[in-house]
RNA sequence: GGGCCCAUAGCUUAGCCAGGUGGAGCGUUCGGCUGAUAACCGAAAGGUCCUGCGUUCAAAUCGCAGUGGGCCCA
């Protein structure tokens, strides 16, 4: 049996939902129903277990959600774990912070075991909280049996993936200059390096050359800490340099530098007089020159300094590059180029070493100030002051980075370039430019992967290095390292365990395992096979992969998309994905990003408390193109909100006529019921809806089917079907013509349940709940369980739905008409007459003639020829005083007013057949005069897109009795309403109107006022009004005392 | 500084690929409806289509340059 229903509580709801489907584990059955289906396998991208989700990671989660439920729902065996990304230094840092932590030493102190159980339950604990953050969304993944990069399976999947590298020699430990933490004490990956805007100094710096007294190259840095490890300067080989003399209270030096930059050079060093003594190009410059902190540093009288070329040098500053091997990418690879010594002086904390001289010991910021003074002392600081730029910082503690020569391990991603460039183009992407320009562009400029850290909290890097012989040997699962390492019974795979394991060498010696970790998103880049337990299990492996499908937002091509591809093209030679979405981010109101910093952020939770999980979803999809930067709106979640509320309306709108009815939808044919034009058309309407939500979704254009399914539920069931319908429903008795409306609402609800289920799967499956199941308990148990609806063609007409089209123009110009002669709806008119200028229009007023008349509450519908004038229109003459003019010189005056007395009828019909019109003066031609229509004053016009239409509100004693009736009618269900009457509750009306002439034009229709309002007794005229409920109305100017009382 | 994307009414946006009168929703004002009712409907006002230059008979749409925003990089 059908239930009524309650208003909306999207919260009370949604609860509600998410019991039942905990309930009845509806997901596992859902999953189990498809499991033959077409294979589907989707590989969620891990969020990274820190914290609480946010917006963007909901809207991540919502995007998966709705296009797994549509997959499935279109008979998918969709394969979804939930992925998790747990290891990695933003844990470590959350851990060191809740420690009081501030050093590798700490952590030391403390017992790398004990600060990795730390890490491990702190991951997991997020793990579980954002798990169920997740369900509030009715996101629906497999949460049971989740991949977990810190599980010793997915451990395995990394070192099986290093290994395959290893042997294709794409492995390669080195020295290279890296991003590096002096806070962390690690290696950093670019991906982890946030920039922004930070003070730093600015100094010009002036090295002596050798054998040429008082002459120097000019440099500038901003990391004066740099300069202790000075080699080199290049300079540009085309670029034209100059040798300056300059002069500042009276000293005499000799400069060099670009000759484009001579002028801020000697602005930058206030040198009052300046005359260039020689000009040469960059690659002519052959020089050498001392450190010009050697009296510090020791080693530093070591190496020779020379000038080099170098492509990379810009026209800025001095056009002369200071050149630190040990310190900047650029350096390091000049200094390989050339064979420099990489000359690094600092350790990993950030302080000097004691290559560094008197510097060992200072920390590298401190140095900043130092090195300055040091070099003012010497002369040789030409000129210091600061700058504002962009710097990087370690992501995750937010310390300044600095670079350094250090060994690490790399895969020698260089190598697979343009394989993977070849891999980008055979996957597809949406939008198409997220791969074909976006990616393709970030790969071409990639580098060699950096894929270790010296940190604890991470997949250990499986090689082992002998003691003594340096052999090297890589290690591809678990049980191989027991094999190779003698060891018997449960091994952890984490640190610092796997450190204590050991293998014998070839050489005799013992082999032990280098003490790196691996770079966190080493780990996530073997999700895809990692999450089919590869390689454990080859099968499903060698049926599934690669995945069908991924989505991420835009921040992850130099992320997720990027280290899968890396690493499935190290391990496996080809893309890891089919297809790929790239979605936006959540931006504030201003399109600022979201950041706590900026406190602009909007969580998840908020939106669900104020509006519930199913507006959320909707208003994240329907709001943008998926790839399109989301600007979050309050204002528009409450539009979307009010959206899913009238849907609810209009679903719990027939409800308790069709309970009252006893209507069972099982007993309906369609066949044998009298379906009305209308009725057919919101089902053709439906049926084309699904038509483009099937567009929409296989070029996953979100927006698209989401804004269609909100126009179809507001514009044509909402505000245009349930208005035709309504006067249906409330017929009393088993009136075909209500069973068919029944019949029609009920098959359109049911369809629409299914079509908005994976978007808004809670109003869904609560609707179906009642439409479907407590009709027929047969059927699925869930909406998520029934099948796609497939389009009916049969059931398409797309005639009817363009007649309807311009029905609702017309209605819509008549009520825009109405609204000139302040003539309300509840009142009828006598006719309206439409003048079409094109076929289509008179045949959709023919077809449609009832919905028309019902819809402009008119009497008579009037259809003219196409093309036709009403002839009921008045013709008024306008004479042009421009060619009347110079015709009728000063006679003008009185041919005008002539003109316009006379009747505008037979002027027209003169011109027309005899091309004049004659007057007391003389002939007027056409060049004279032009008509306009005039319009009966008891009538309003208003012109649609295919014609015009009259309205005809004159008024007869029928029409004003009707209306009058209707002013009644509508005060009394006021009443009734007002003392909350059940339906069908009768009351006992008196109506008293001081008007005699009113009062009789609303007594002729006493009976069908007294049904309307289900009055069983109904008193009209003078007497004395009572009742329970009783009210004064003013009523078009008249007054009217109305009282009603339950019977 | 570079790559990609975005910019249309007070707000959120459609139209742009395929050039020809800019269209919605929200908000505002006015009006209507009243057994979906703490709902709903209509009308009006509201636009340098970010700026400039170019192509073209014609540019919101195509091209170039710039401005602002986002993501990514240097």
């Amino acid at each position: 049996m059908l239930k009524e229903a309650a208003q909306y509580n999207a919260k009370l709801i949604e609860q509600d939902i998410q019991t039942f489907w905990e309930e009845t584990d509806a997901y596992s059955v859902v999953r189990e129903l498809r499991k033959d289906g077409k294979k589907f396998f989707f590989v969620d991208g891990p969020p990274y277990t820190t914290g609480r989700i946010h917006l963007g990671t909901a809207w991540n989660k919502i995007i998966k959600d709705t296009i797994l439920r549509y997959k499935s729902m279109n008979g998918a065996a969709v394969l979804d774990r939930a992925g998790w990304d747990m290891h990695g230094l933003p844990i470590e840092v959350k851990v060191e912070g809740v420690l009081g932590f501030t050093s590798k030493k700490d952590i030391e102190k403390y017992g790398v075991g004990n600060f990795i159980n730390k890490c491990k339950e702190f991951a997991l604990t997020h793990r579980d909280e954002m798990t169920e953050q997740f369900k509030t969304l009715g996101i629906w993944l497999n949460w049971k049996d989740p991949y977990m990069t810190l599980r010793d399976e997915y451990i395995e999947a990394a070192w099986w993936t290093l290994k395959q590298g290893y042997e294709k020699n794409l492995l390669e430990k080195g020295l290279r200059v890296v991003n590096w933490c002096p806070r962390c004490e690690t290696a950093i990956a670019d991906s982890e390096v946030e920039y922004w805007e930070e003070t730093d100094p600015s100094i010009y710096v002036k090295y002596p050359i050798v054998n040429e007294e008082n002459t120097y190259i000019v440099i500038w840095t901003t990391t004066p800490w740099t300069i202790p490890a000075n080699i080199a300067v290049a300079v540009h080989p085309s670029f034209e340099y100059v040798k300056v003399r300059a002069v500042k209270d009276g000293k005499e030096e000799f400069l060099i530098m670009a000759s484009e930059l001579m002028k801020n050079v000697l602005k930058q060093g206030r040198y009052q007089e300046s005359e260039v003594v020689e000009t040469m190009l960059g690659e002519d410059i052959d020089l050498e020159y001392l450190s010009p902190l050697g009296d510090k540093i020791p080693k530093q009288k070591e190496f020779r300094h020379n000038v080099y070329m170098a492509d990379f040098v810009t026209a800025e500053n001095t056009g002369c590059v200071h050149i630190a091997p040990g310190h900047g990418v650029d350096d390091f690879e000049l200094g390989v180029k050339n064979k420099l010594p990489i000359f690094c002086p600092v350790g990993p904390d950030g302080r000097y070493t004691d290559e560094a001289g008197e510097y060992e010991g200072m920390h590298v910021k401190e140095a900043n100030k130092v090195v300055q003074d040091d070099l003012r002392e010497n002369g040789l600081l030409l000129a210091g002051g600061d700058i504002s730029h962009r710097y990087g910082h370690c992501w995750r503690c937010k310390t300044p980075i600095i670079y350094l020569a250090t060994e690490q391990w790399f895969l020698k991603i260089t190598d697979l370039k343009e394989k993977m460039l070849d891999e980008i183009k055979n996957v597809k992407w949406y939008p198409d430019w997220a791969g074909s320009a976006r990616f393709a562009d970030w790969v071409k400029g990639s580098r060699d992967w950096c894929i270790s850290r010296q940190r604890y909290w991470g997949i250990p890097i499986p090689v082992w290095i002998c003691e003594s012989c340096g052999e090297k040997e890589v290690i591809g699962t678990g049980d191989e390292l027991k094999k190779r390492s003698g060891t018997t019974g449960e091994i952890d795979l984490h640190r610092p365990s796997v450190d204590n394991i050991t293998i014998k060498c070839k050489c005799g010696s013992s082999m032990r395992r280098v003490p790196d970790v691996f770079d966190v998103w080493f780990d996530s880049a073997v999700a895809s096979w990692a999450t089919l337990k590869f390689p454990q299990e080859k099968e499903a492996f060698n049926e599934l992969w690669p995945a069908d499908f991924i989505t991420e937002g835009h921040d992850q091509t130099r992320g997720w998309f990027y280290s899968q591809l890396g690493a499935s093209m190290v391990a496996h030679g080809r893309a890891p994905y089919k297809s790929v979405l790239m979605h936006g981010f959540t931006l504030d109101p201003e399109g600022k990003k979201m950041s706590k910093s900026l406190g602009n952020v909007v969580g998840p939770e908020e939106v669900i408390e104020k509006y519930g999980a199913d507006s959320l979803r909707l208003y994240v999809l329907s709001q943008n193109a998926p790839w399109e930067d989301l600007k979050f709106n309050w204002d528009e979640l409450g539009n979307v909100h009010r959206m899913l509320n009238i849907l609810w309306n209009v679903y719990r709108f027939p409800l308790p006529y069709m309970v009252l009815d006893n209507f069972n939808p099982l007993d309906m044919k369609a066949g044998e019921l009298p379906l009305r034009a209308e009725d057919r058309w919101i089902l053709s309407k439906m049926q084309s809806l699904v038509k483009l939500v099937d567009a929409g979704m296989s070029e996953y254009s979100l927006h698209k089917v989401t804004r269609a399914i909100s126009e179809f539920i507001l514009e044509d069931l909402s505000r245009w079907y349930i208005q035709l319908v309504r006067p249906r429903t409330w017929r009393e008795a088993n009136d075909p013509d209500k069973l068919a409306a029944y019949y029609t609402l009920y098959e359109v609800l049911v369809t629409l349940t299914k079509v908005i289920s994976p978007f808004a799967p809670h109003i869904a499956e609560e609707m179906y709940g009642n439409l479907v199941r407590n009709i027929d308990s047969a059927a699925p148990e869930s909406v998520h369980m029934c099948d796609w609806v497939k389009p009916k063609e049969e059931f398409i007409d797309a005639a009817l739905e363009e007649n309807m089209d311009t029905i609702r123009e017309i209605v819509e110009a008549s009520s825009n008409a109405r609204q000139k002669l302040k003539r309300k709806l509840r009142w009828p008119v006598k006719r309206i007459v439409v003048a079409p200028k094109k076929d289509e229009v008179a045949a959709g007023v023919k077809t449609l003639e009832t919905v028309l008349k019902e819809q402009t509450n008119s009497k008579e519908i009037v259809l003219l020829g196409t093309g036709e004038t009403w002839d009921e229109l008045g013709v008024e003459a306008v004479p042009n005083a421009g060619t009347i003019g110079p015709v009728f010189k000063k006679e003008a005056g009185r041919v005008i007013a002539e003109l316009k007395a006379a009747d505008g009828r037979s002027v027209k019909k003169a011109i027309e057949e005899t091309g004049v019109f004659t007057v007391s003066l003389g002939e007027v031609n056409a060049s004279m005069v032009s008509f306009s229509d005039v319009i009966p004053t008891a009538v309003a016009h208003a012109e649609f897109a295919g014609g015009d239409v009259y309205v005809d509100t004159e008024l007869t004693p029928g029409i004003e009795s009707e209306g009058y009736a209707r002013e009644v009618i509508r005060r009394i269900q006021d009443m009734r309403k007002e003392l909350d009457l059940d339906v069908e509750e009768e009351i006992i009306a008196v109506v008293a109107i001081s008007d005699g002439r009113v009062a009789g034009l609303v007594s002729e229709r006493k009976e069908f006022i007294a049904g309307e309002v289900r009055a069983k007794s109904l008193t009209i005229g003078g007497a004395q009004v009572k009742g329970t409920l009783v009210k004064d109305w003013d009523v078009e100017g008249i007054k009217m005392d109305m009282g009603i009382s339950r019977k």
